[in-house]
DNA sequence: CTATTTTTACTAATTGAATTAGTTTTTACA
DNA sequence: TGTAAAAACTAATTCAATTAGTAAAAATAG
């Protein structure tokens, strides 16, 4: 006698995630999430727009969450503690959600509105952690996207099991951002320089 | 009257690494593929196993031949310049081939030897560069990671159109190359502070 | 050269998943 | 309580991968 639970798009959201999290993203299918949700797989239609829509979806939502996760990282902290502390949490992010994360670089909807504002809404996240270190505008920017690049290359590289060696990988994480700060600070000292690209 | 090609694995390769550079590693199917080579697709079972064992044979192509172009771009350079020409080789090999690079990351098979020797060998290649820097063993190998994470971050995202910003990609890239190599510069004077965690 | 074996391509059939069409059930609420 | 909208269903379609079994072609042994 279990009740029939209500279904609406949170829900199968959350169902989808909790599948692609645990199984991966290519696991996902119509067929899978409908038995998981005790229905059959056209009445998914009513809610999502096909498997791709679902996925787009995914998307949107894994970056929504990333963006607020990254939030909480960086409240209250300032300069390289800020970088450290959102790094952190992008990594943790991507540890707890594997597949959501893989959905929001596989299947990002470039059309959509909402995506591209909490996509700037992390690249504006980043560009306020490193107005401590005064750098002009532009540099402030590639170097959004260097931090940008490291988090995203360390954590799939994780994720497809990409680190060989017998070496504690928290360690590396730790270093690679360590000399990242190193690098800014020297950057900070020679700006111009980098600017025409020497 | 054309006579008909001797297929063989490379050239089945050489065509799928075609379709997967210009379509995306998503549209390949063996109904395409199948269709470049004219024979229907029941005949490339005779030769690969499958759609999954093309893609794993991909993967394993593309590792060896991103390592050839790392390797030339290595040749007769040493520190900063032979880091600086290494990474602009991936990036160049990434744009060049982008389906197949992306096959290498998704699809490479864990038991593949060859695979595992093609890999190792990159990394070895990297290390004989980072030699010029005289870094105990394990910071090499923790740098090592580093820069594969920055170079395969950077490519990733820069493949699947993630750098919005109306900003110089490749200006992006040398400042977060040069920013790295900072970064090392300065850790090469406080080792044993990175090594215990500080 | 010819016969045999192996390789390679083929047709036909099967499977599995996404999707669409069209219908029925359920739910909301006037 | 009746009606409209929403959401679920069954049935059917499509498309791609794969398998089974057969035929052609090529390599090779005698």
């Amino acid at each position: 006698m279990t009740r029939r639970m209500k279904l609406d798009l949170s829900i199968i959201l959350q169902k989808a995630t909790k599948l692609v999290d645990e199984k991966g993203l290519d696991q996902l299918s119509l067929g899978s999430l409908a038995e998981e949700l005790q229905i059959r797989p056209p009445s998914l239609y009513n809610h999502i727009n096909g498997l791709n829509g679902l996925k787009q979806k995914l998307a949107l939502d894994g970056v929504k969450k990333l963006n607020e996760y990254m939030l909480q990282a960086a409240v209250g902290r300032s300069g390289d503690d800020a970088i450290r502390s959102v790094s952190e949490a992008y990594i943790q992010f991507v540890r707890i959600h594997p597949g959501l994360y893989d959905a929001t670089t596989r299947f990002p909807d470039a059309n959509d509105k909402e995506l591209q504002q909490a996509q700037e809404s992390i690249v504006q996240l980043v560009l306020q952690v490193l107005q401590a270190y005064n750098l002009q505008e532009e540099i402030a920017i590639h170097m959004v996207r260097g931090l940008r690049s490291i988090l995203h290359g360390f954590t799939s590289i994780e994720q497809m099991g990409g680190f060989g060696m017998p070496l504690d990988i928290n360690k590396s994480f730790s270093i690679l951002i360590n000399t990242f700060i190193e690098g800014i600070h020297t950057v900070v000292s020679n700006e111009d320089e980098y600017l025409q690209g020497e």
